[in-house]
DNA sequence: CACTCTCCCTGAAAGC
DNA sequence: TGCTTTCAGGGAGAGT
């Protein structure tokens, strides 16, 4: 599932589009999360993408005619860039077309991504921009900043990390992992953190993403970056989907918070 | 405002 | 084997 290390690794993936001028664009499915603006093909048709960037989970594509492109994955959706000879397959619901003959496809079965474009000078004004907290990644993220968000917080800190108002980019699978790594329980109330142990948190979340970057993103069973390459992250994870599996003395459980599966091993991320 | 829960959707996997 | 049910998860929006 795409989580920031993903959405970093389809970026790169895409960097062939860069420079590339758009011929023409099509629209299998405008009813995606929300409805696609009707004037994006409009606006795409001529234009150049000038710039490819993240913010959070957010995929942002820059046109040379200050717009941009917004594009978010959702739980399914992938990008892919194809050669003209590419036969459209199901649940490829968006199509950038290039001069090039190159292709843009935006691929989600079900559907929960979406895809917008707005003036790019407007972008931090969006809500769904502007209601980020700091990137998960971002060197200014700091304990203190975290500290004061949460320590009057009755949130298990699980739940926490996957609000992205306080820190934007961490998804269910890896808020596990990096739990995991900082050998905090997953049941910790924010209230109930230190500054010494959010220190250790953001250690563990630069980490774990880093690494998984590294591996190419991962996501549960078939993550492909835009080039088509297999992330190949999942083999790494020490307890996401790991339920009933041994580490030192300790087994792999699962629980159920907020309705979103954990897995954790409660000898080891025992601060309590 | 802050928090919790449901729902959107499809395909894979589990259950029968 | 094959049909049916359950589950997975990001985040908006409703409800409290």
């Amino acid at each position: 599932m795409p989580e920031l290390p993903e959405v970093e690794t389809t970026i790169r993936g895409l960097s062939v589009i860069l420079k590339q001028k758009i011929s023409n664009v099509k629209i299998h499915t405008s009813k995606l999360r929300f409805k696609i603006p009707n004037n994006i093909t409009n606006i795409l048709r001529n234009s150049k993408i000038s710039n490819l960037r993240r913010i959070a989970k957010f995929i942002i594509i820059d046109l040379d005619k200050d717009y941009s492109v917004v594009i978010h994955l959702g739980m399914s959706g992938r990008l892919k860039t194809v050669s003209s000879n590419y036969k459209r397959a199901k649940h490829d619901h968006f199509v950038i077309c290039f001069l090039s003959k190159k292709l843009l496809i935006y691929h989600d079965p079900r559907k929960f991504g979406f895809i917008d474009i707005v003036k790019t000078r407007d972008l931090q004004k969006q809500k769904y921009i502007m209601s980020l907290g700091l990137d998960a990644l971002s060197p200014d993220l700091t304990a203190q900043m975290i500290f004061e968000k949460i320590s009057k917080s009755e949130v298990p800190i699980k739940q926490i990390l996957l609000n992205q108002k306080i820190i934007a980019g961490i998804g269910n699978i890896y808020a596990s992992e990096i739990l995991f790594d900082s050998k905090i329980s997953p049941l910790t109330l924010g209230k109930n953190l230190e500054i010494s142990l959010i220190m250790k948190l953001i250690k563990s979340i630069r980490k774990i993403l880093k690494k998984a970057i590294k591996y190419g993103g991962s996501t549960i069973r078939d993550y492909r970056s835009a080039d088509g390459t297999l992330g190949n992250f999942q083999s790494n994870f020490r307890v996401y989907n790991k339920e009933g599996k041994k580490i030192g003395n300790d087994k792999v459980k699962k629980i159920v918070q907020y309705g979103r599966s954990t897995f954790y091993c409660p000898k080891i991320q025992n601060n309590w």
